[in-house]
DNA sequence: AAATGTTTTAGTCATCACGACAATAACTTC
DNA sequence: GAAGTTATTGTCGTGATGACTAAAACATTT
């Protein structure tokens, strides 16, 4: 912070409206994995400007709370989530024009969901919907304000979250299979993992998935039933999965 | 952003009192190299409150500019330094008490500096001075505001970039010795790294660094003379130096 | 000039992480 | 029971990396 140390105004008591006033919001990029796609939460907006648009959900923060508050307290307000250590603050925008009324500064939120049925209905929204990540980028869809910045922003965030941190178990139910979890890197980076291998880091790695006892049931094409997995204790530093840049041939190449 | 999509308020012009106010502010950490050691700039504050205290240098943002050129305003305007992209976006904070006069969030960023002559005289602070890092967040000083928890995600936030951008060569200066480079990164990480095995990382990753033909001369101690490089262009991902946990035995062993 | 010390630079070696791939196990449906 | 599909185990080769040794190129001292 904050007060130019130079400037002797009121020693005391100061005079807010003397300095430029700004709306703080905070929005919130909800993502979560849908048919093994990445999806974003987006609600339509109901009232003018960018009325009848997509956006991503998010409110005004208040005086008396503060911004990991004020994030949580829109997430639970908007889609009835109640988590506490999934929401990741990564970014502040503010450019003049990016709302049209006033001057808005708004940090951005990243949140990482598990359970797609709760997050359908919001209180508010007029109408919520997942949206598939490049679907909502890929300029048919035009979003509201500069949120397509701030999904893009998102979206290398947890890009680097996935390799840095222990995020990669938030996408998936609290018991899962290693193909599940493998869809997720899958997803997010768009490569594609060769189960074996990936099976190999994840277990050497100590505390990262503990087995249960059970097995999943098989899926529609039949197949050896998985072992079910839950998340352990998280990373210490580093995930035990790496990006690599090289090998490890692109999603999508044959 | 922004607007609750319920809120059927007034459709076209709001009226901005009715949302709460605060002031916007940047606020700077800035790091640099002097004596192998991790310094950050500090100014020494000359009004209430917390005056007389040791403090970031920031300002408030203009309704009229972005964050990043309030950012990069404020930098030129504390320090004369006129860097465009060593200016990194890490943080808001907004926390109800954090300034005792209004409501404020400050949004904070983190600039690498090499050359220290020019960063001593500020045009506005009272007293600026450069203070190692380990001393100013050692609870023998006292920072004014929240900045003692900015500084220390500041910190932890060069420490990740040093591993996956070329945040490194913005230490040292254009042209610089693989032990100058080596400092940096034993500063921050706090780690001792081999110099062989760190010149063949270094060398090996194609465009790091383009040997110039010079040499430096020797140190005080004498001493083979060392070659001179230069930056290359910046990375792809992830640098060519690693951050490794287990071996690669910590700075202060013996 | 020779000796000693210091730092840089080159080279070697062993270990380990990891990608590629083969093979087996355990289910499904037909 | 046969065929298909997925999970799981195992092997192999390569490349990255830490630890270490040695030579090169300077300064200072004797």
């Amino acid at each position: 912070m904050t007060t130019k140390t130079r400037d002797p105004r009121v020693p005391a008591g100061y005079d807010p409206s003397q300095f430029p006033a700004f709306a703080v919001t905070v929005d919130m990029v909800i993502l979560t994995m849908s048919d093994n796609r990445l999806h974003v939460l987006l609600v339509r907006r109901g009232v003018a400007p960018f009325q009848g648009m997509w956006a991503i959900p998010g409110g005004f923060k208040r005086p008396t709370e503060t911004l990991d508050e004020a994030a949580k307290r829109e997430l639970a307000e908007e889609t009835g989530v109640d988590s506490a250590s999934l929401l990741t603050q990564f970014g502040a925008y503010g450019d003049p024009g990016r709302d049209p009324r006033m001057n808005v500064v708004t940090v951005a939120y990243l949140a990482v969901l598990r359970d797609v049925g709760a997050v359908a209905a919001g209180t508010d929204a007029s109408e919520a919907s997942l949206m598939p990540v490049s679907e909502a980028l890929s300029g048919k869809v035009r979003l509201a304000f500069d949120h397509a910045r701030i999904v893009v922003d998102a979206i290398e965030r947890v890009r680097v979250d996935l390799e840095l941190t222990g995020i990669a178990t938030a996408f998936v139910g609290p018991t899962f299979t290693l193909a599940e979890l493998r869809a997720v890197y899958e997803a997010v980076w768009g490569v594609q993992l060769d189960s074996a291998n990936f099976r190999r880091s994840v277990v050497a790695e100590d505390g990262w998935v503990i087995p249960t006892g059970r097995r999943a049931r098989p899926g529609e094409a039949g197949g050896k039933p998985a072992e079910l997995f839950r998340a352990g204790r998280m990373w210490k530093h580093g995930g035990p999965i790496r990006r690599s840049q090289s090998s490890e041939r692109r999603k999508g190449d044959s």
